[in-house]
DNA sequence: ACAAAAGTGTTAAGAATACACCCATGT
DNA sequence: ACATGGGTGTATTCTTAACACTTTTGT
């Protein structure tokens, strides 16, 4: 074995929550920073691939089984010049990101629970820097592929694709524009399913004609 | 020490040579695949950071100081099952590009020679897929970015700009309507020069009106 | 009948595309 | 004078952006 940095894996898991971007974290079991909120994360062992270790670490630490996130991707990998007194690290970090996740409290898990983004409070470590890092890089995605499709149900209504754009983006969007944008892109087509949920209208659902990833033909913003 | 992957780092660095997508390629001096060519890269130190890295083996092995290259991006970490019988590795890749990069030959380096990427050669590992892959990321940087800043000397005439975009995005596009773009897009600005250089017209120089990455405000196709 | 959110169309400005000829130079 | 690449304009289509009222439901 070469005497190397050390690996470890973050994982950014994101979902909407009352119309609001949430971010997953877990209460550290373990020194630095034992008992603080952070995203789950851990090292990798000798002959483990920073995927499995993040697969591992969300089910072992927050009870969340991988295959409950539609859409995963690798970050970015940063280098750290020292955690705790273990030397350097290399931290590569994912974002995945799911919908109707409801997490099981357990006494063998890290007390898993989501934030909204803007609620986070100040975790250890660079954290912060990579939950901002992991939102912009969402933002960015939403504008050019189809990846909402990962963060609302099967059906879902346009107010709901809407309100997802205008959370995740920080912008408002003219009600009859988006829509005309949305249905002239393909991505979505209606069903014969309507929403009934309050004292108005009810609203037509839609459907994703892909829930797989793919690159929209013209960009959006 | 943690019992962990070993950390690597390989370098793409690209610069455009005759009108083509040149990569940075050296002969390696080491088993496995000893003296065939590959990408300069290689194992982290403890203590050292994958950017120090990546400088460290540019230098020592391609005579290339990093100054040289005047935008340098992460591009992605790759993992590997087994490298050689040192059991697995994580492999982070970075993308760098230049402009006139005269290499010098020398006994201490090891032959650093720029490839046209499509005469590259079959290298081992993943190679020719991280080349493949950085191709893809500089062809995505180059339509909603400023990046082709990096890969054209400091004046330049239009037909070489829209001779950058063909060549890496593989796609042909019209003369007025290029022109027409990258000037309302205000990225390039005529300078007074002229280019003399065959039995034609003259070209007036044009040059960047930053010389540092931004994100273009309307993406370019 | 009222409150609440769903749904819908038109116009104007800007951007993208398609397309062909003259200009300035070196030999 | 000719060969070579540099340089330019217009018409059409498509996309974006701005903007306000009617519909359907529950209470």
């Amino acid at each position: 074995m070469l005497d190397s940095p050390v690996v470890s894996t973050d994982s950014v898991v994101f979902q909407l929550q009352n119309s609001k971007l949430a971010v997953l974290l877990i209460k550290r079991a373990k020194s630095p920073s034992k008992g603080e909120w952070a995203l789950p994360g851990g090292y990798n062992s000798a002959g483990e691939v920073t995927q499995d270790a993040m697969v591992r670490v969300l089910r072992l630490k927050a009870g969340l089984d991988i295959k409950m996130l539609p859409l995963v991707d690798q970050l970015y990998t940063f280098d750290t010049d020292a955690v705790g007194n273990n030397g350097n690290a290399v931290v590569v970090t994912y974002m995945g990101l799911g919908r109707d996740i409801v997490l099981k409290a357990s006494d063998t898990l890290q007390s898993p629970t989501f934030f909204a983004v803007e609620n986070v409070p100040r975790l250890p470590f660079n954290h912060n820097e990579i939950i901002e890092y992991a939102h912009k890089r969402l933002a960015a995605k939403l504008t050019y592929t189809n990846s909402v499709f990962a963060l609302l149900p099967k059906f879902f209504t346009l107010t709901q694709l809407q309100n997802a754009y205008e959370t995740i983006l920080d912008h408002k969007y003219d009600k009859r524009n988006f829509r005309k944008k949305f249905l002239s892109l393909k991505m979505v087509e209606p069903t014969d399913k309507y929403l009934h949920e309050g004292a108005h209208r009810p609203a037509l659902l839609y459907r994703f004609r892909h829930q797989k990833l793919q690159t929209l033909s013209r960009s959006f913003d």
